[in-house]
DNA sequence: TTAGGGTTAG
């Protein structure tokens, strides 16, 4: 029963106040990664504004700075002990302050707690109000509860500070366990502890939730306000419920509860966030016609403008940017935040943006800056964007590890891996404790750099820097390997990723099976020996062969759903090579002898038909079941084989795959029907000599290979693949697959079919066993 | 000693 480990304030794990579930800071969450997340970035900021002095619960320095240092030695030891001892209340209380001035919420209630069982304490000598403010701000909910548990006799506003703290934490349990605890001291329930209550399940996305407990407000006799109705349309807005928003505004109208700027400003927000532009503007214009009228705020303007953005108006978003001005609003970092994000590839705009509220006397904040930077990257102004760094920094604006990371992203952008390198030199000198992010950002501009090599420097580095690399890093360095075509990286980055419980993505998987494929394609090439006859069928076996299957297996286990390219290259994994004395060998492993002369269709007796490794039919079956190629009937008169959307080796696959079903259902003594064959036919324009184009169809690639295998299985067929259709007769199929067989006399008579059809009847039954019925065959 | 609103990429 402990709290989350690495809080906010770097402290050591805590007992919970609620038994049970233990809390969890809801700021800590993990991120993509790349190029920056928003968790981090709202960590970050949270870090910076709030917690100047960090100390990590080793005891390191987050933040190094020699004055950040001395203070950390000014304070008690966290673990709290050392305090109490033999001190007096009134210097444990200045101590107290002193930890609740720098944010360590955790040792303010580990102080307190200890007080308490040395009956020292007096919560009437602390002040209530300043401590869940501080745990507003930290979003410490588990630090508010303990803190509440101390108070003797708590009043109906502690609990009310306790549930706000729940609000902004967004911890709508928490706010719940409050109501109960608020019945159980027999409050009776105002107004305010209901808003607040709501506000929290509108910040949580629980609007369902949000408006049950507004109806037993309402049926409790308490008279909601516009604070309520405030919360009650902001959350859904935040859910982009725009009907229920307008919805809970008319029972506040039929209430007559006047609205205001903020009921306005969520409607709007309401509307913006699903698109409703037009309609944002009509409550533009509503708050302007009140019979008291009410002048947008920067808040306004933030929110129309993400309206205009959001639905690709960037003009409409400028223009009411504009407004800044004729309303004469001085705002605040966020609506220029959302003004220069919002129109990021008019640098231009930003500059002025920028101007403008440098002019106002408005300080941008870290995540301003970081959008700016983010903004120059876009329009490829480096320089402009270390410019805007150093001036913040000479301003005294303390910057961090997010404007860095825009920094490298775009460093990244503008394909300049040396200053990229530069840059991760200087935050490792200045001790900045970096980010995923931030790192794959530099090797990212190092793998476009065309220096995989020190990319893969970078990656052993991360470790040291106490940073796991994730998918995104690992994906990153697969793309490059995979553009060098060195497998060897590739595999070495693969089992790393294994090591460090990546689960593959697609970019990952698709990286590897192209090598994988290039590989062995080269290794057939050059006449390496690819195939194995060892378990006494033919099966392609070689070291490409099968980490691509293996690849494709464990993406297929992480839940990642193949694409067609990745499928057609694990098909191309398991193709038999062309190679004549292979196709004799094949042909004498059946174990029947023919005058191969006379008969040149033995392929329809070998598994795979001579072309395939047989598991080939499982991977397009499986992906047939999963929707990735289309299913076939092959009880459809004529069976219709549709290889118009498919890559060479599937359509391949996919068209033996209906032969190996129609070869079981003759067996099972079914007639054959006819097989039509859709092709994909390419367009392309003649130059007729009389004057005036002409489009003429051709064969493309696909089509061309499937005709190419149909001839060399010695299947012969009607029509012409540039005509994008090919059939071949139900009866002519039937002889293809029972080939007249001039059998020697030391296996039976001629004609005699005993000894071949039992082998083939052991290979079906062997086969039956890999079928899934229902899968490619709908029968 | 108490309540409602905003900011970040691909």
């Amino acid at each position: 029963m402990f709290a989350d480990s690495e809080n906010v304030d770097g402290n050591v794990p805590v007992a919970t106040y609620k038994e049970g579930l233990p809390y969890r800071r809801r700021d800590s969450g993990k991120g993509n990664g790349f190029p920056r997340d928003r968790k981090i970035r709202n960590l970050n900021k949270k870090i910076y504004q709030s917690l100047p002095l960090l100390a990590h619960p080793n005891g390191m320095i987050r933040n190094l700075n020699k004055k950040n240092y001395q203070s950390f030695h000014q304070f008690p030891h966290p673990n709290g002990m050392q305090v109490t001892d033999g001190k007096h209340p009134s210097e444990q209380l200045s101590a107290y302050n002193r930890l609740l001035r720098a944010g360590r919420l955790t040792e303010c209630v580990e102080l307190l707690e200890d007080m308490e069982r040395n009956s020292l304490l007096d919560m009437n000598k602390v002040y209530h109000a300043k401590f869940f403010e501080k745990c507003k701000s930290q979003k410490a909910v588990n630090e508010a509860f303990r803190y509440t548990k101390l108070i003797p006799n708590p009043t109906l506003s502690t609990f009310n500070m306790l549930m706000s703290v729940c609000g902004s934490s967004q911890d709508s349990e928490g706010a719940f366990q409050v109501l109960r605890l608020v019945q159980e001291a027999r409050f009776k329930v105002d107004c305010k502890l209901y808003t607040t209550l709501i506000s929290t399940c509108a910040k949580s996305g629980k609007v369902d939730l949000m408006f049950e407990v507004f109806h037993e407000m309402v049926n409790a006799g308490v008279e909601p306000n516009v604070h309520t109705y405030g919360a009650l349309i902001d959350g859904c807005a935040r859910a982009g419920q725009v009907a229920k928003a307008f919805g809970a505004y008319g029972i506040m109208r039929s209430k007559n509860v006047k609205p205001d700027r903020v009921v306005f400003n969520a409607l709007i927000t309401a509307c913006g966030q699903s698109g409703a532009v037009d309609r944002a503007f009509d409550v533009l214009a509503e708050m302007g016609a009140e019979t008291q009228p009410i002048d947008p705020d920067h808040i306004t303007i933030g929110a129309l403008i993400r309206a205009c953005a959001n639905a690709g108006q960037v003009d409409r978003a400028q223009e009411v940017y504009e407004m800044i001005h004729q309303y004469n609003i001085k705002g605040t970092p966020e609506v220029y935040t959302i003004a220069v994000n919002c129109c990021s590839g008019d640098w231009g705009f930003a500059c002025r943006v920028y101007d403008d509220m440098t002019r106002k006397g408005v300080v941008p904040d870290e995540m301003f800056l970081s959008v700016l930077i983010d903004a120059a990257g876009h329009a490829g102004k480096l320089d402009a964007a270390f410019e805007i760094l150093e001036n913040a920094r000479d301003q005294g604006i303390n910057i961090g590890i997010v404007s860095y990371s825009s920094l490298m992203g775009a460093c990244s952008k503008a394909k300049n891996w040396q200053k990229a390198l530069d840059l991760y030199e200087d935050l490792k000198s200045m001790k900045m404790r970096q980010t995923v992010s931030t790192v794959n950002a530099l090797i990212t501009a190092l793998c476009d750099g065309d220096q995989l090599q020190k990319a893969m420097e970078v990656l052993s580095d991360m470790k040291g820097l106490g940073l796991s690399p994730n998918c995104i890093t690992y994906s990153i360095l697969l793309v490059a390997s995979e553009k060098k075509d060195d497998l060897d990286a590739g595999l070495m980055l693969l089992s790393q990723a294994k090591r460090d419980r990546i689960s593959l993505n697609l970019v990952m998987c698709r990286c590897i099976i192209g090598m994988c494929l290039r590989g062995f394609v080269k290794a057939c090439t050059l006449g390496e020996p690819v195939v194995s006859f060892d378990s006494g069928r033919p099966q392609v076996d070689n070291k490409w062969t099968s980490v691509a299957l293996m690849v494709y297996r464990d993406a297929m286990v992480a839940g990642v759903m193949p694409t067609m390219e990745v499928l057609s290259q694990v098909l191309g994994c398991l193709h038999l090579p062309y190679d004549v004395s292979l196709q004799d060998k094949l042909i004498e492993n059946l174990g029947v002898s023919a005058d191969i002369s006379r008969c040149s269709n033995l392929y329809s007796l070998i598994d795979g038909f001579g072309e395939y490794d047989p598991r080939a039919f499982s991977v397009v079956e499986e992906a047939a079941s999963l929707g990735i190629v289309p299913c076939v009937s092959l009880k459809s008169i004529p069976v219709v084989v549709d290889v118009r959307n498919l890559q060479i080796h599937t359509a391949e696959v996919y068209l033996l795959t209906v032969l190996k079903g129609l070869k079981h259902r003759l067996a099972a003594g079914a007639k054959l029907p006819n097989v039509t064959i859709l092709l994909p036919l390419e367009k392309t324009q003649l130059l007729s000599p009389k004057g005036g184009d002409k489009t003429i169809n051709l064969a493309g690639r696909v089509s061309q290979a499937v005709a190419a295998l149909l001839r060399r299985l010695g299947l012969q067929y009607q029509g012409n693949e540039s005509y994008g259709k090919i059939r071949i007769n139900g009866l002519v199929l039937r002889r293809w697959f029972q080939p007249k067989l001039h059998v020697s006399p030391f296996m039976g008579k001629p004609g005699d079919w005993s000894s071949s059809q039992s082998r083939l009847g052991k290979g079906i039954t062997h086969q039956q066993r890999d079928i899934r019925t229902g899968n490619l065959s709908s029968e």
